[in-house]
RNA sequence: GGGCGCAUAGCUCAGCGGAAGAGCACUCGCCUUACAAGCGAGAAGCCGGUGGUUCGAACCCACCUGCGCCCACCA
């Protein structure tokens, strides 16, 4: 075969045309007559990106890459790699998708009908998701692909809810929820973020000496207490029983005392209304004060609000400090800095509602999510905090309902009747309510025959916080024990407080245990500045400047999947990494340069074949071949070491300085004269080399690109995999590269003495080529001699060493001894060169 | 207000107790039979600041400063 040029898109192609057509990833569950400990299982929990935009972005391909990297190395360190995927195509980041996409809103479609649309739209994207995901060689088992809304995952969270309602770990109740108008739906603690704003602080008189400051007028109608300090002398004169009247609604709250109120802040009196804010919802609860909620779920607002009623929160605060002004009430006004409650997901405000909801009991296990945090290895250890203070800062119980229509719904029916909850039976999951009959026909609290399904459906963290179980078949037969827990859990910072706390919660509330041994925790690709890579700028932003030059697909088309993945390799495991293309294009450089050693290996191997029998053992090879075979044997260890502690970025650095600055630049420069056949191509004799010597280059030239091939094998698959096929397959007979072992130092390797004395050949090269500068010749021009000068008995031991391989390395016809102008580098020697 | 992380060459990042490193960019020289998307040589840093611990600190400790993230506050 003769190579060209290289090219990742057909080396890539065949690569994976080959892995595919093999099934090389594919789990091996083993088979009974096995010793598990034979070969350990090596499980990992991957992250099933959510199917929220039509493209994933370059910072998706850097966290899905690092993962890979250890991956590979345990599958080559001979583990049954258990390594599966899915997609997270349900739930409200998906709703919201599809209703962008398509210019329609869940609640004006009828349920199916959006439902359908859902389900189209989510298999459309997950499989551009998956072919990205295989084109940047992710060594997944694709056969074992789950999707949250699929029949086994709704299965495994109906399951999880039978299971934890039978323990009491779950609930109904009807409380304050944190409910989004946008989305007109209730959400969790975890799916609420703050928002840095600027509104104002109004300040409304009640009454004499009863003025409030508020940045909520709207509220008004909910007002249920005013608030201030006990030892607030401004308000020390007050009675026990004081009482207010709202204005514009004409309506008596008490004055209450409470020592949180802040005096310094506004007035020093606040308005409770149920509710503004969670503070509300706890002086509410405390208290037991009335109830007036005005806040419609779509955000309007109630009859409560009189004239205002109907008005949006926006339109109602308007119209509210409009009416305060005409009244005389409204005692002025100032601009203030403000952090809001907003979903994560449409950055609206979120409002209160109450209404009756499924509740897991998060806030008083707490402990015992702590306890686990503890137990868990984390990678890098400071995330384990981020785990730790959000549990610490609970202050919701986890709410499981969403008023949605494309999620895993609820197997429960109520009683028309008496409103007992009916759950349906392990055996019978997956149903749905709404379609499906009840396991029984009469309630047995009341005995009344009518029933109504749940129209809920879960929070879609109440599936995919189940990825352990449902890879490891809990619902669907059985618990596989070599897959739990699992060994490690890969994911980035960011959905710590939501799909890791939650995996947590539901392993430790169903089976008292960690779902996995170990969570490796991932940084964020980030833009050149710095900033956040957002999957929803890449569907709306096009041009050379815009956000589609973050586009995986795009950049891997250009420079290639290697080069692409070995971007990743760039920062620790954990840290956030800036983009730049002039990176990507730094990585495809090491895929030329394998491929160039490549063309090398072909060119100068002349009839040199492995299964030939004329084997030279290492012990009896070229110094230099010894000295680069000990170098190699130190790499392997390093890198071995680095990947056993996780750290891809080390194992990577290893290789590297192995690869360019001994392998290329030094090895393979100082092999030239001593690896062909003997003579220049002008037909010059070279007298040299002799057969051994020459077998001997050939030998650690053809071991030594087979180990490096290895090396890199986790970090660059497709060009590593090309080599391997083109020169090692036939005589392994392993079919591909990533199924073979990771290299190991052979003993006989081990040079001590020449590995020192090489070094220094080394240095004496680096300075006669800066010599062959000076003079304006080029690597390849041969010198006519080569003087060296050694000024002591120690320099001149070595001298009698390293003289001839030097001369050899060097180039040069003759080696004389004689006075030499140049330091070497090496102390007591100087030399000189002659062209 | 609290917590976590980061601060090293122009840029992106390693190093984390024993003489400051890599890649990119830059300067100079080479179209050299593996590779010009290449090779060789070179310049480039009070390792954010101030104190401490130590024989020795980029590295450990304390306090600052700046940036990022999370939490609390949200009247």
């Amino acid at each position: 075969m003769e190579p060209g040029d290289y090219d990742h898109r057909a080396v890539e192609a065949a690569a994976r045309a080959l892995w595919e057509s093999y099934d090389i990833y594919r789990y091996d569950p083993g088979g009974p007559d096995e010793p598990a400990a034979a070969r350990p299982t090596f499980s990992v929990d991957t992250p099933p990106p959510y199917v929220s935009a039509a493209h994933l972005h370059v910072g998706h391909a850097m966290s899905y890459s690092q993962p890979d990297f250890i991956v590979r190395y345990r599958r080559m360190r001979g583990e049954r790699v258990f390594y599966p995927i899915g997609f997270d195509d349900n739930g409200l980041p998906t709703e919201r998708y599809v209703e962008q996409a398509y210019g329609v809103r869940a609640v004006d479609l009828p349920r199916a009908e959006f439902v359908a649309l859902c389900l189209a739209e989510t298999q459309r994207t997950a499989a551009r998701y998956e072919d990205l995901w295989r084109r940047l060689g992710l060594s997944l088992d694709w056969s074992l692909r789950y999707s949250t809304i699929d029949a086994r995952c709704q299965r495994t969270a109906q399951a999880s809810f039978v299971r934890l309602h039978e323990t009491g770990y779950v609930r109904r109740a009807a409380e304050p929820i944190l409910w989004c108008p946008e989305d007109r739906t209730s959400l969790a603690q975890a799916d609420v973020e703050d928002l840095e704003r600027t509104s104002r602080l109004y300040t409304i008189r009640f009454g004499e000496g009863l003025v409030i400051a508020t940045t909520r007028p709207e509220l008004l109608p909910a007002c249920v207490a005013l608030y201030h300090h006990p030892a607030d002398s401004r308000y020390a004169g007050l009675r026990a029983d004081a009482r207010a009247l709202v204005p514009l609604f004409d309506y008596e709250v008490p004055v209450l005392a409470d020592e949180d109120v802040d005096p310094e802040y506004g007035t020093g009196l606040m308005m409770v209304c149920t509710f503004g804010d969670s503070e509300d919802v706890l002086r509410w609860r405390r208290d037991h004060l009335a109830l007036r909620l005005v806040v419609e779920p779509d955000g309007r607002l109630g009859e409560l609000a009189g004239e205002f009623a109907g008005l949006t929160v926006s339109q109602g605060r308007s119209a509210i400090v409009k009416a305060l002004e005409g009244a005389g009430r409204l005692a002025g006004s100032v601009p203030v800095r403000q952090v809001v409650g907003v979903h994560e997901r449409c950055q609206i405000p979120v409002e209160f509602q109450i209404r009756p909801q499924w509740f897991v009991a998060v806030r008083e296990n707490a402990d015992r999510f702590r306890a686990r945090a503890a137990e868990l290895e984390w990678i890098p250890p400071f995330m384990r905090r981020r785990l730790e203070d959000w549990i610490d800062g609970l202050k919701w119980d986890w709410n499981i309902t969403r008023q949605r229509r494309y999620g895993v719904p609820f197997p429960v029916w109520f009683c028309s009747s008496c409103d007992a909850p009916v759950l349906a039976r392990p055996q019978d999951l997956p149903v749905d309510p709404l379609t499906d009959a009840p396991p029984v026909t009469a309630c047995p609290s009341c005995g009344s025959a009518e029933f109504t399904g749940d129209p809920d459906v879960m929070d879609t963290w109440m599936t995919s916080s189940l990825t352990p179980q449902i890879n490891d078949g809990w619902a669907l037969g059985g618990t596989d024990p070599a897959l739990a827990p699992m060994s490690m859990r890969v994911q980035a910072f960011e959905i710590i407080r939501t799909w890791l706390f939650y995996s947590v919660v539901q392993s430790e509330l169903l089976f008292g245990r960690l779902p996995w041994r170990t969570a490796l925790i991932s940084g964020w690709g980030l833009s050149e500045q710095g900033k956040k890579l957002s999957k929803r700028d890449l569907d709306r932003s096009t041009g050379p400047d815009g956000y589609n030059r973050y586009v995986p697909d795009d950049v891997m088309g250009k420079y290639g999947a290697d080069a692409l993945r070995l971007w990743a390799t760039r920062g620790r495991i954990g840290t956030d990494l800036k983009y730049n293309e002039k990176d990507i294009r730094t990585g495809r450089k090491f895929a030329v340069k394998l491929w160039n050693v490549g063309r090398f290996l072909t060119l100068n191997r002349g009839e040199f074949s492995p299964s030939r029998t004329d084997f030279v053992p290492p012990g009896e090879r070229d110094i230099v071949d010894r000295w680069v075979l000990s170098h190699l044997a130190e790499t392997v260890v390093e890198a071995t070491v680095a990947f056993e502690g996780h750290d891809y970025h080390q194992a990577h650095q290893a290789a590297s300085r192995m690869f360019w600055s001994i392998y290329c630049d030094r090895y393979i420069e100082m092999i030239k004269d001593r690896v062909g056949d003997g003579a220049l191509p002008d037909g010059t004799d070279l007298e040299y080399p002799n057969r051994e010597s020459r077998d001997s280059a050939r030998w650690t030239l053809w071991e030594s690109y087979r180990v490096l091939l290895g090396l890199f094998a986790p970090f660059a698959p497709f060009v590593t995999e090309h080599m391997y096929q083109r020169f090692y397959r036939d005589h392994e007979n392993v079919v591909s590269l990533h199924l073979t072992r990771w290299p190991a130092a052979d003993p006989a390797w081990a040079a001590p003495a020449e590995r020192v004395a090489v070094d220094q050949l080394a240095v004496i090269l680096d300075a006669t080529r800066a010599l062959r500068s000076g003079l304006h010749l080029g690597n390849s021009a041969r010198l006519s001699q080569l003087i060296l000068q050694a000024r002591d008995a120690q320099a001149e031991a070595l001298l009698a060493r390293i003289a001839e391989p030097l001369r050899i390395a060097a180039r040069a016809g003759a080696v004389v001894r004689g006075p030499a102008a140049h330091p070497s580098g090496v102390d007591g020697i100087t030399v000189g060169v002659v062209a």
